[in-house]
RNA sequence: GCGGCCGUAGCUCAAUGGUAGAGCUCCAGUUUGUGGUACUGGCUGUUGCGGGUUCGAGUCCCGUCGGUCGCCCCA
């Protein structure tokens, strides 16, 4: 068995995973995104650098063979600005990077959350407008539509990080609190309205208020954001709302998490933007913004949407040897055959009937059978849904795929698994 | 780290404190070269593990390990 909160994929269940890689790289691409990936395990010390030394307790961390302090990711943002600091003189701004990284965090498995899960990162850099933060929304938005999602099952909600900065500004709330005041907002749908407002203190009343009707407080930014999604069209899956703060300390401007609207569910995606992290770690200081949503969260939503992915495997050509003997023939037939996609057959000598149900149970569309007939160069083509079939010489086995393709497309030249 | 629920065949589950079973899956057949159904046969268990109560424990009790859901946390 595998390890507490890691997973196995079995091939049902990784055509599934890869279906989701799939609409996950074709929306970013579309966006214009680029891919990019990094090393699975990072020294300890570039994650305690970005979130402190509390952070060590929800890593996989060790002492490697070196006496090296390491860690396996549990986030792909450390990693993506140690590359782009790195290197970003070689790159013209504004960089569109996306990444589908496998990261861990060493807590306790529960529903949508392991051990391990893989996580679609899509990130601008060197970008300050506001327009960059409205593509990477609608970015966001194109991909959860990219698996059949609509308005009517999830919600982004936009909130403003930046807005209750100058909030704490104006009150003159002190530095040592803020995190603290932030934390309470996080947590105050979670938490009885009483133990939000002894953490509130006076001001707990103005901060209700502004929580209940967000369109009490003005954002201009906020303003851009919604006019830009507007414009695109997009406005029906926005809603704004105050309480998103994120727990991480580093976001700076607009913050972003997306829900499924009923509710179940943890948050499917989460982001923002982070103007100050790279100067902080890199000592770059470039703007960016970015966004993070995990496989799993997704694939359970999905299933209870009904929108999951066909995790089938299979179909195909099976290549039928009518007579063992003919077996050195039809090995040639087989090579030719596999230019034109998946092929199966017999290890061993089995009955034509064997053969015909071995290709049924593996879902092929075509058997091609090989028997005497192979001696005038001609082999059976036979299309397993509809029973019609035919002899061809194997010069023209293609258009005898074609022949016989009534309705379903020609399966074996489509790959099974596009990654 | 804390709490609820659950551990019986590969899977889903039965079995009043009295000889551990079924369905599905898998494998092999149903006589000679055309498939999904049907039929026949076969494989698989230290009932998670360790103690205790009892004439007798899959069943009751204690512990432990594992799973799952939630809390904490969520970078």
């Amino acid at each position: 068995m595998a390890l507490s909160g890691f997973r196995d994929f079995y091939p049902d269940q990784c055509a599934a995973r890869n279906a989701i890689f799939g609409t996950w790289r074709e929306t970013a691409r579309r966006y214009g995104f680029v891919e990019y990936d990094g090393p699975p395990l990072e020294p300890l010390e570039l994650f305690t650098r970005k979130s402190g030394p509390e952070i060590v307790g929800q890593l996989y961390n060790f002492k490697d063979k070196g006496d090296r302090e390491v860690a396996l990711r549990p986030e792909m943002t450390p990693t993506l600005a140690r590359m782009v600091t790195a290197r970003h003189k070689d790159f013209k701004k504004p960089l569109k990077w996306f990444s589908i990284p496998q990261v861990y965090r060493y807590e306790r498995p529960q529903k949508g959350r392991g051990r391990e899960h893989y996580q679609f990162n899509c990130d601008i850099i060197g970008e300050a407008s506001l327009e960059a933060d409205v593509e990477l929304i609608a970015l966001l938005i194109d991909t959860l539509r990219g698996f059949g999602l609509t308005e009517k099952d999830f919600v982004i909600r936009l909130s403003d990080r930046q807005f209750w900065t100058d909030f704490m500004d104006a009150k003159a709330v002190p530095e040592d609190h803020r995190y603290a005041f932030i934390q309470a907002i996080d947590k105050s749908e979670r938490e009885p309205r009483e133990k939000t407002v002894e953490k509130l203190g006076p001001l707990a009343d103005e901060v209700f208020a502004i929580l209940a009707d967000a369109g009490s407080a003005k954002s201009e930014r906020l303003d851009t954001v919604e006019t830009g999604l507007r414009h695109r069209g997009l406005q029906d899956y926005v809603k704004r709302d105050y309480t998103v703060v994120r727990g991480l300390a580093y976001y700076t401007g607009v913050v972003f998490e997306a829900f499924d609207r009923t509710g179940e569910f943890r948050a499917i995606a989460g982001g923002g933007r982070y103007d100050t992290l790279l100067k902080n770690l890199g000592d770059v200081d470039l703007p960016a913004l970015g966004f993070g949503m995990g496989d799993m969260v997704l694939a359970d939503l999905l299933n209870a949407k009904g929108l999951a992915p066909a995790g089938k495997t299979g179909n195909g050509i099976y290549l039928i040897i009518a007579d063992d003997g003919y077996r050195p023939q039809a090995m040639r037939v087989l090579t030719r055959l596999r230019e034109l996609g998946p092929v199966h057959y017999s290890f061993t000598p089995a009955k034509v009937g064997k053969q015909f149900q071995a290709a049924d149970e593996l879902g092929c569309c075509y058997a091609v059978l090989v028997d005497a007939k192979i001696g005038d160069d001609l082999v059976q083509v036979k299309n397993l849904k509809t029973r019609e079939q035919l002899d061809t010489p194997m010069a023209d086995i293609v258009s005898a795929f074609t022949k016989l393709d009534q309705s379903a497309p020609l399966a074996p030249v489509h790959p099974v698994n596009p990654v």
